[in-house]
DNA sequence: ATATAAGCGAGACGGTACGTCTCGTCTTGTG
DNA sequence: CACAAGACGAGACGTACCGTCTCGCTTATAT
C-alpha cells in the first residue's frame, strides 16, 4: 500500500490532493477499509509512505570531491537543472500537505526523527563531519536542515530559484552571517 | 473577508482545511459568490490573508542590546514559552495548507517576496546589517529564512523543539559550519 | 429523480437492494447530495417515487362485463400468464425493501392512504360497488386488499400461485368462509 | 444461532437491517465463517429462524367460544392493545426484509408452506373447519392469509390500524364481499 | 420619477472524496 | 482438524466541501 502510494505520487505525477485513498487502493489491489484499518487517515498514509523512504529522493548522489561548498553548488544546480527536483518537490509537497491535514498523533510518526535524515545531502555532510571538514560539536543534521529548509519553502512558496539565492543560502550555512 | 480568515484562523483555532469558504462568508456577513468574484479558489483568499499580514505574527519586537545571537536566543525563548508561537504556527501550517491546494497563478503572489519579509526578526537582522554587525553581501532576508525555515519545519513536523536544538541552528546560521 | 427510481426498478429490472443512490443521481443527472437535500434517505426517495405512481402497476384494465368474479380471475390469469406481474412483484418487492429500511417518519408517507388505492383493480371494485353489487356498507379498498395483499404477500415468499390457489383466495373475499 | 437471530430481533428490538452477522455470530458465541457454513447468506439464516417458529410470535391462544367472529375480534383487539403485536410486527418486518434481500433459491424454504402455517390463529380457524363452522371446501390457511396479510401489510405500511379498519376486513372474509 | 443595470446575500446544485459500514470469502492460530 | 477470531476485497452509505449557478433584493445611475 505504502509503495501504491509512492508509485502514484513518484510515477503519475499526483498531487498530495489529488491522490485519492481509492486510488490508492485500487493500485495497491487492496479494499479501501484495509487502509483504513491501518491507518486512521489518508494523511497517515502519505505521511508514512514519504517517511520510510517509500519515494527516492533524488537518484543523483552529492558528489564528494573534498570541497563541500563545491560540492554542494554542483549537486543543487544538478538537481535544479534536472528532473530529479520534481521529486523533491512533489515530496515537499505531499509532506506539507500531509502535515497540514494531520492531527497530533500522525504527527508523532516524526518523534526524534528529521525529515532530511536519509537524504544523500545529508550523508554527504556527515562525511564530511567525520573527515573533520566542519566545525567540531557542529551536528550534520542541523546543517542538512539549514540548507534544505530555506530551499524547499523557497521552492513551495516562489518556485525555483536563482543560482545566486541558492548561494547566499549555502554560504551563510558554511561561513555564517557574522564576520570573519 | 481577509479580516474573516484571520479571525478564524487565529481566534476560533482552525486550521487551513478546517476553514471553508461558507464559514468565510459567513463570518464575513457576504455571499459565498462574492468571495469566487474576487478570488479564483479558497487557497488565493487564504493566502492574500496571510501575505497582507492579517495574521499578525508576534507581538513581542525582537530585543535589540547590541548582541544578535543573545537577543535572537531570548526572543526565541520568549516566543516558544509563550503561546506567541502557536500564532507562527497557526500561520505556517495555513500557508503550507494554502500552498499545496493552490495552483501555480495563486502561487505567484509570492514573485519577488520572501515569506517572512515582514517579521520583526527580518527587522533586527536588517538593523544589524545596517549597523555594520553582518558580514558584508550578507542579504538579510537570506539570515532570516536560514533561521526561521528549519524552526518552521520543525515545528510543523516534531513539534515544539528544544533550546538545544535552537541554538544549534542559531549558531550554524551566525558562525557557519566551517571551522573557524 | 422519481422518474429516474422508476426507470431503474422497472426498465433496468433492478431490485431495491441493487438501487443505489449515485445510480439514480446518475440516471437523473443530479449530484448524490441533492438527493439527500430532498429525502433523508434511499428508502425515502424510492417511497416516494412508488406512491406517487411513476412505477405504472399495470398496462391491463380489469374488465367489467358484470359478472365480477369472472372479471377478477380473468385479470389475475392475464396479468400472472404476461410479464405484468413482473411489475407488481418489482413495486412490492421495492415497496417492501423501503418499508423494512425506512424509519418511522419515512413510513408516514403512508398516512390515510393504502397501498393499492390508485390501481385499476381497486377502480373496478369500486365500479361493482356503486353498481350497488357488493353488499352495502363494504369499502371497496377493504376488499381490494383482501385480494391483493394475499397476492402480494403470496408472490413475495412462493412465487406465482396456482390458479386455484387464487380462486380460493378470490372466492373467500366474495362469499366470505362462512356457510351461506 | 437461529436462537440468537431470535433473541436480537426479539428481545433487543433489531430490525432487519441492523441485524449484523457479526451480530448473530457474537450473540451465538460462533466464528462467522460458521454461520455461512450453514447457510448461503444472512437472508437465509434469518428466514430459516422466523420459519423454524424460533421467534414465538403470540403468547396470547385464540379463545374458542363457539363465535368464530367474536373470538377473533377479541383476539386481534388483545393483541393490538398489548405489546405482543410488536412481535408479529417485528417478525413481519424481519420476513420481508430477508425476502426481499434474498434470491430465488433462499425464497424456496418457503415451498409448499403458508407463511402463517404455524399460528395460533391458523389452528383456531382450523378448529372451526373441522367442527363444520365454515363452508365446505374453504381451506382454512387461505382464510387466516386473508385475514393475517391486510393485517401485516396494514401494519408495515401505516402503521397500527383501527377497530374499525379491522371489524371490515374480518367481515369481509367471514361474509363475503357479495350481497347475502 | 421611473427604468435599467449592476452588485450582492443567500443558498441550491453537480461533482467528488471522505471515512464508516456490512457482506461474504479467506487465513490463521488454538484447543 | 474444527472452529473462533478476525483480516480482507468489494462496494454502498450518508456527509462535507468545492466552485458554479440562479434568484431576488437592494442600491446607483440614466433617462
Amino acid at each position: 500500500m505504502l509503495d501504491a502510494v509512492a508509485t502514484l505520487l513518484d510515477q503519475r505525477g499526483h498531487t498530495y490532493e489529488e491522490l485519492t485513498v481509492e486510488r490508492i487502493a485500487a493500485e495497491a489491489g487492496v479494499g479501501k477499509q484495509t487502509i483504513y484499518r491501518w491507518w486512521r487517515n489518508k494523511a497517515a498514509v502519505v505521511l508514512e509512505a514519504l517517511l520510510t523512504g517509500r519515494l527516492k529522493l533524488t537518484s543523483e548522489p552529492v558528489p564528494n570531491t573534498g570541497d563541500l561548498r563545491a560540492d554542494l553548488m554542483t549537486w543543487l544546480d544538478c538537481e535544479l537543472e534536472q528532473a530529479n527536483m520534481n521529486d523533491t518537490l512533489v515530496m515537499a509537497r505531499s509532506l506539507m500537505g500531509a502535515l497540514v491535514t494531520s492531527g497530533e498523533e500522525t504527527r508523532s510518526l516524526f518523534a526524534g526523527r528529521s525529515v532530511w535524515d536519509d537524504m544523500e545531502l545529508t550523508q554527504r555532510i556527515r562525511a564530511e563531519a567525520e573527515a573533520g571538514g566542519l566545525h567540531p560539536d557542529t551536528d550534520p543534521t542541523a546543517v542538512a536542515s539549514a540548507i534544505m529548509d530555506p530551499f524547499i519553502i523557497q521552492l513551495l512558496t516562489a518556485g525555483h530559484p536563482s543560482r545566486e539565492w541558492m548561494e547566499a543560502q549555502v554560504d551563510i550555512v558554511l561561513h555564517g552571517a557574522l564576520p570573519r
